[in-house]
DNA sequence: GCGTAGGTGCTAAGAATTCAGCAGCTGCGG
DNA sequence: CCGCAGCTGCTGAATTCTTAGCACCTACGC
């Protein structure tokens, strides 16, 4: 298998695919809509084409305009790039990962969440002994 | 405050810096070496020279050679580097990120290791109230 | 004292990225 | 039927990235 040659990406190419994956699937006029400092169009239009070329990307018709997304599934991106993190900045350590996520805002984490956190972590246990 | 102007990265310094948020700090031979498809050793230098000057990192002389370091510290970067992970790939779920956190290996996470994090849940879970 | 090893700053040019505009096609409303 | 609106494909030129090489400087061993 190996990777389908992946000629790095260049700085728009990553912010758009990125955008890609927030967005799950988006036209090219949503793409541009959704970047902080937007290029035309049809710059815009340009790099989803590379994107595409270089096999990131794919995309389907809608009607008449097209509908693009990412080419790899969303839970593999995840974990490539949670896998990225964790070896960059956190030396592996998944219980730091943890630590800085509930330290980040626990505006963002409801009762409910963190008690199906919990769940996941007493369900790991078990399966782990 | 403000951010220091950032023009955004190119994708060589991005690779370079990453390295060093993941060897806190280092030579620029160090660098090199820790580069999947390393340039030259004066293009490494070249690229840590317009990282300096672009804000994300600083030198400081240990004997005859520079010593690279980010600006940023660990902390803030784990942060930075979380919230934007959180944002595109798990539309803001915590909880996803530690599903797939613990079911991206369980090789890499010892019990005593998940026992930690259950800690910080508990703990979490306590303040919350 | 002198050569060598290993470091630094700088520059210039080739490669690659980034971008906007133009031309053509299609569907829809009047 | 005709024009408008909105989309696509493409091209080429400016900008930026990326890299190697040269010149100099300093510490150290002989």
């Amino acid at each position: 298998m190996a990777k389908p040659a992946r000629p790095e990406l260049s700085r728009r190419e990553r912010e758009i695919l990125e955008i890609l994956y927030r967005l799950e699937s988006a036209s090219a006029a949503d793409v541009q809509k959704a970047m902080a400092d937007p290029p035309s169009y049809s710059a815009v239009r340009a790099h989803l084409r590379i994107l595409e070329e270089k096999g990131h990307v794919r995309h389907r018709s809608q009607g008449q305009r097209y509908i693009f997304s990412p080419t790899l599934s969303r839970e593999k991106a995840r974990r490539n790039a949670l896998r990225g993190l964790l070896k960059n900045f956190f030396s592996g350590s998944k219980e730091e990962v943890v630590a800085t996520l509930l330290d980040m805002g626990t505006e963002g984490v409801s009762d409910a969440e963190l008690e199906r956190i919990a769940e996941l972590i007493d369900q790991a246990r078990e399966e782990g002994r």
